[in-house]
DNA sequence: ATTCAGGTGCGAG
DNA sequence: CTCGCACCTGAA
């Protein structure tokens, strides 16, 4: 089948029908992926993945360990995309997004991670957000036996002084980081519980930390929690559904993002990463 | 040099 | 509750 001469060692996982390794990786929900040529290099928990897309297939070039490739699945791929995509498509809108957008999948990410990485993106650009992830992991983040480095403990973000968080270009967000980590650290914030929460409870939770408002709780919820019916809305998303959906009449987000659960019940996440990933595109995105 | 992109928190009404 | 505004920094 594959037509790439590859060790027998690299660990070769088929991926779901129609994933797309690309367009899941850079769609906005995870900010430690970086490509060079057909390579992607990211860390998931605590192990650096080296990854190359192949005919329906994700070649683990690195590590090269069964056991880390099947984390790596359960990250990478833990929905039907196949049911999904058929059943949104039913969407006329939709319909016509899913050509560009299809094959991607929301991730399963670390709790934590997506909760620090989510309260940066406040009022900022998903490259910004990059950077100074990129910066706190350089900084506070365990070196890895492989190489990388692991997202930073919430100690040692509860633990980092105003001098090192402004070296990771965090504006204004610093402090909320550092009051977030210390409520984590000091065991006032469970954030692996939030899991096991309903995700109303979950968002109310949420919203009570410092620096996240409903947007950042529904990511948090989306992408770290695995509640797919979570709706965030941000600025594209509030553009793709005013206009696409109802003439170009402007809405709260709130009302878009109740009009949007009662639409689309538990896929309503995916029909945001949808729209998302098509406004954003079409919106001069490079 | 100037302008722009991006959610949250807060005070005022 | 809703509204209007300040906030920080890399890129264009």
């Amino acid at each position: 089948m594959s037509t790439l001469a590859a060790p027998r060692s690299v660990p070769r996982l088929t991926a779901p029908r129609g994933f797309d390794l690309r367009r899941t990786l850079d769609s906005g929900q995870a900010f430690r992926w970086t490509w060079e040529g057909g390579v992607a290099t990211g860390v998931v928990e605590r192990t650096r993945f080296r990854l190359v897309e192949d005919d329906g297939a994700v070649m683990v070039l690195e590590p090269p360990d069964a056991a880390a490739a099947a984390r790596l699945a359960a990250y990478l791929w833990p929905d039907d995309l196949q049911l999904i995509e058929g059943a949104l498509g039913r969407d006329p809108e939709l319909a016509r997004t899913l050509p560009h957008t299809r094959g991607i999948a929301i991730l399963r990410q670390d709790p934590w991670e997506t909760l620090a990485s989510f309260v940066l993106s406040s009022f900022n650009t998903v490259k910004k957000i990059r950077l100074s992830v990129r910066g706190l992991c350089a900084r506070y983040g365990e070196a890895l036996p492989v190489g990388g480095r692991a997202f930073p403990t919430p100690e040692r973000l509860a633990a980092a002084t105003p001098r090192g968080l402004a070296r990771c270009s965090l504006g204004y967000r610093a402090p909320y980081l550092r009051a977030l980590a210390r409520e984590v650290a000091d065991g006032r914030l469970e954030v692996r519980s939030l899991g096991a929460l309903p995700h109303d409870e979950a968002r109310a939770r949420l919203l009570r930390l410092p620096g996240v408002g409903e947007k950042v709780a529904d990511c948090v919820l989306l992408f770290g929690l695995g509640h797919r019916g979570a709706f965030p809305v941000d600025v594209w998303v509030r553009r793709a559904v005013e206009r696409r959906y109802f003439g170009g009449r402007p809405m709260r987000p709130r009302e878009i993002r109740e009009w949007a659960r009662a639409r689309w019940g538990d896929l309503a996440g995916y029909a945001q990463q949808h729209l998302f990933e098509y406004e954003r595109r079409a919106g001069g995105i490079a």
